[in-house]
DNA sequence: CTGATCACG
DNA sequence: ACGTACGTGATCAGA
């Protein structure tokens, strides 16, 4: 048996826990939550990697020698909670009860200590922690275990892993943060540069060393500026990000470890009424097996014995872990394959390919799984997808990771559990009428996104590049001048010293409030434009830093050999949309100038033409079929500009006499028809007095009294079934909708009266993708993104026309509604161009 | 990690 | 009289 070491942060992972857990206390009134969270994990580690030495490293409360050496070091961190406190002397006699030793030294930290027995230990070290400073750590023997939303995962972080996350060496740790800095222990690192900017630097100069002695060689533009400020700073933060020897007495043989200690396990659940571990350390209870040893013995090829309990086996449950191929035929019919770290090998991925051809393949995220598996040549074909069932039958949930959707379900996520899920679900999906949106619309629309998000989009690094610098040295500018007004230096993107500059210094106005304070956003600094210049620069500064750090600094920082890869989330919408992350490409700017920039970077690939094609209101074309309004629906039909007729029903007007401002108005009253409309959010959006505001929508219901009709009758069946439909039958629950709470049911009937609508747009342009996919393979066109109601589309340079034709037919007849879909398409070789 | 802010449909 | 549009995701500050 080969030998494990786990060295926990103790400090860190207390704090995480404290945090993560709903707070609890035992039956003498102690908080014990924190000590909960930190012991679950504990038994979880311990069964997954089975370890023989185990040590828990705390901080001491003294000052270290890194407050020696710079006296701000984690200054301003606020202190921590009594009740939180308090938890660090029940989790070491918690730790000692159980048999497991901790580890102090005086002048040192977790870290330096895990560090220290990291390097001693001659076989492989896991250290578990939260704090990504222990990153630098990592090495072939020693992994990190990083603990991720709160305490319930870990994320084993090796050098392989490292650089594909962030591109760094472990030894780059203490680069990153010098120039970064670090929040939590008060590094500055060097102002104005955040991690984005740093990784970008480190990849091109390695170490903060380097970077400093080849300064000269960067262009002299405002990030060489504040990099030479921040020399000192950075060196300094870098030198104490370093993780240094601590001289720990103990020796490694000294954490030797051999299973929990019953009796003091015993004694543990009673003392602070941990009542769940019970189980754990009652008397005959089993021990717990090791993960490794729950796992079918591994077999290293498809053998024969194998095949043949697989046979007449249609359904085949699918389960991909970090170690094996999982399989299960039915209960307890289970098999696994170890899996490399490298590529799987061709003839392994021929044996799958035939274990999966003819079979409808159960599994959980199989969009993922062909990202993973497609490159080794492994593709799955026929499928059921347990996320996207799940999410279909009830969308509203927020989180559909396997962890979360198998608990909700009673289940372990594995090859057979998804089988037992799948059972249940498709009966429920008959059973709600959701047939059609999971086998017709998400199913095929599956392997359509997939596609997509492997092709990518085009992006110039080098327009973006150019950009950032211009933006650059604007927003020094307008800091300058920002400064200069406020008559200090401060930092602008935070809303609490903006807030104290002008509410309290320049005794300015303060509009609407927050939570936490005075709002400085976008409506209040507008109202002050009039009573001081300042509001005009920070709304100016607001706008370039936004387009700087989200567009040309995130963007450039995901590009892969050219190309933006965005995921689409085809489970995460309570409405049936799409949403797009890492990086989100449904976000990117278009309505102001610099917006224009932006899209000019977005090029298309030579030999090709961007070609995109959007519906021409379709979310009200949506409300016209579903609420089968007569004037609306005629409205569309004559082809009308409906913010103009809309203006002239509201205001009992002909449409020529209605004036650019009414039409602005009138377009303000569709968009809150479609919200859910209130005279306050209305008069907010528009600008219009309140009165005004509620004139108007009664007014527009009058006139379209279809509308009225539906938006009473989708409210009521919202109270009665609890739940709302698309017109292809997508549902969303309203837990909420009959709430005493008055805001919460509020809220909940605006989202019903919206989501049929903006659910039957995105089912719609949903079925148009599936079609659209197909269509554009015959013309040698590829699809690349999806932005709610617009696609865009490579097409070949001598063949734009006939695909922007091919796309509006595909869009405009996707489905048969009562009103006409209209679709416009425009061209261009860059995104910009295309509009 | 949450809240504020702001980018999009 | 409640408080206020619907649906998303990324970044930053400051716990």
């Amino acid at each position: 048996m080969s030998k494990v070491f786990l060295a926990i942060d103790g400090n860190s992972l207390l704090h995480r826990a404290y945090w993560a857990v709903r707070p609890m206390s035992d039956k003498e009134g102690r908080p014990t939550h924190a000590v909960y969270g930190f012991l679950r994990m504990l038994f979880r580690l311990v069964e997954e990697y089975d370890p023989d030495h185990i040590a828990v490293a705390f901080d001491v409360s003294e000052p270290t020698m890194r407050h020696k050496a710079y006296e701000g070091y984690k200054g301003g961190r606020k202190k921590t909670p009594d009740d939180l406190l308090a938890q660090f002397g029940t989790l070491k006699d918690a730790l000692h009860l159980l048999g497991i030793r901790y580890v102090e030294c005086p002048g040192f930290e977790a870290d330096d200590i895990l560090g220290t027995l990291a390097k001693r230990a001659d076989f492989p070290t896991y250290i578990v922690t939260g704090d990504r400073d222990e990153l630098q750590l990592i090495s072939d023997t020693t992994t990190v275990l990083l603990t991720l939303k709160g305490v319930s995962e870990t994320k084993a972080m090796t050098p392989q892993t490292l650089k594909e996350d962030l591109g760094l060496r472990p030894d780059q740790i203490p680069d990153l943060k010098g120039l970064m800095g670090d929040a939590s222990d008060n590094l500055p690192g060097v102002a104005g540069i955040g991690e984005k900017t740093a990784l970008k630097l480190l990849a091109k100069w390695d170490s903060v060393q380097n970077l400093y002695d080849h300064i000269d060689e960067m262009p002299e533009n405002a990030q060489r500026r504040k990099l030479v400020e921040g020399e000192d700073s950075a060196f300094m933060s870098r030198d104490l990000a370093v993780i240094v020897d601590a001289p720990v007495k103990e020796q490694i043989s000294d954490f030797a470890f051999d299973g929990f200690s019953p009796e003091g396990g015993l004694e543990l659940v009673n003392k602070y009424s941990f009542r769940s571990f019970a189980d754990r350390f009652r008397p005959g209870a089993e021990p717990k097996p090791a993960a490794a040893a729950q796992q079918a013995v591994p077999v290293c090829e498809v053998t024969p014995a194998f095949l043949s309990e697989l046979e007449g086996t249609e359904r085949l449950g699918f389960y991909l872990t970090p170690e094996a191929f999982r399989f299960a035929a039915g209960p307890g019919k289970e098999f696994s394959i170890a899996r490399n770290d490298e590529c799987t090998p061709e003839s392994l991925a021929a044996q799958l390919n035939d274990l999966f051809a003819g079979r409808d393949v159960v599994t959980f995220g199989v969009k993922d799984l062909m990202h993973e598996l497609e490159p080794c040549g492994i593709r799955i074909r026929q499928f059921e997808d347990v996320m996207l069932a799940a999410w279909i039958l009830n969308p509203g949930l927020g989180s559909y990771g396997a962890e979360q959707v198998m608990q909700r379900a009673g289940l372990e996520p594995g090859a057979a559990a998804f089988l037992e899920l799948w059972d249940r679900q498709q009966r429920e999906i008959n059973e709600k009428g959701l047939n059609y949106i999971y086998q017709d619309i998400e199913k095929p629309l599956l392997p359509v996104l997939f596609a997509t998000e492997e092709r990518g989009v085009v992006v110039s690094t080098e327009e973006l590049t150019k950009l950032g610098d211009e933006y650059d040295s604007e927003i020094a500018k307008l800091s300058q001048e920002i400064y200069d007004l406020a008559g200090e230096e401060f930092n602008i993107g935070s809303p609490k010293q903006l807030s104290a500059v002008l509410f309290d210094k320049l005794g300015l106005k303060p509009g609407k409030k927050t939570r936490t304070g005075y709002s400085t956003d976008i409506s209040v600094l507008e109202k002050l434009r009039k009573d001081h210049p300042i509001a005009a620069k920070l709304i100016d500064y607001r706008a370039v830093a936004k387009l700087k750090n989200t567009y040309i600094d995130g963007l450039l920082q995901a590009v892969r050999d050219g190309r933006l890869h965005t995921t689409f989330l085809q489970t995460a919408t309570a409405t049936g949309r799409l949403s797009s992350t890492e990086p989100n490409l449904q976000n990117i700017p278009v309505r102001s100038k610099m917006a224009q920039d932006i899209r000019r970077a977005f090029v298309a690939p030579e030999g090709r033409t961007i070609v995109s094609a959007d519906y021409s209101q379709i979310e009200l074309r949506v409300l016209a079929a579903i609420a089968d309004d007569a004037n609306l629906r005629a409205a569309f039909e004559r082809g009308e500009d409906i913010h103009l007729r809309t203006a002239a029903e509201i205001l009992g007007k002909a449409m020529d006499e209605v004036t650019p401002a009414e039409r602005a108005h009138a377009k303000a009253v569709n968009f809150g028809i479609v919200y859910g409309i209130s005279d306050f959010g209305l008069s907010q959006n528009a600008g219009i007095p309140r009165k005004d505001a509620a004139r108007y929508i009664k007014r527009y219901l009058e006139e379209f009294s279809g509308v009225k009709r539906y938006m009473d009758d989708i409210k009521q069946q919202a109270h009665e079934e609890g739940f709302v439909r698309t017109l292809f039958g997508r549902i969303r629950y309203f837990p909420d909708i009959n709430s005493s709470n008055f805001n919460l049911r509020a809220q909940a009937e605006r989202a019903a009266m919206n989501a049929p609508i903006q659910g039957t747009a995105a089912d719609i342009m949903k079925i148009a993708m599936i079609q659209a996919a197909k269509r554009l393979a015959l013309l040698d066109a590829e699809l690349v993104l999806q932005v709610h109601d617009e696609l865009i589309v490579y097409a070949p340079d001598d063949r734009v026309e006939e695909t922007a034709s091919a796309l509006r037919e595909v869009m405009e007849n996707a489905v048969e509604l009562a009103v006409p879909l209209k679709v416009n398409t425009a061209w261009g070789k860059t995104w910009q161009e295309a509009k």
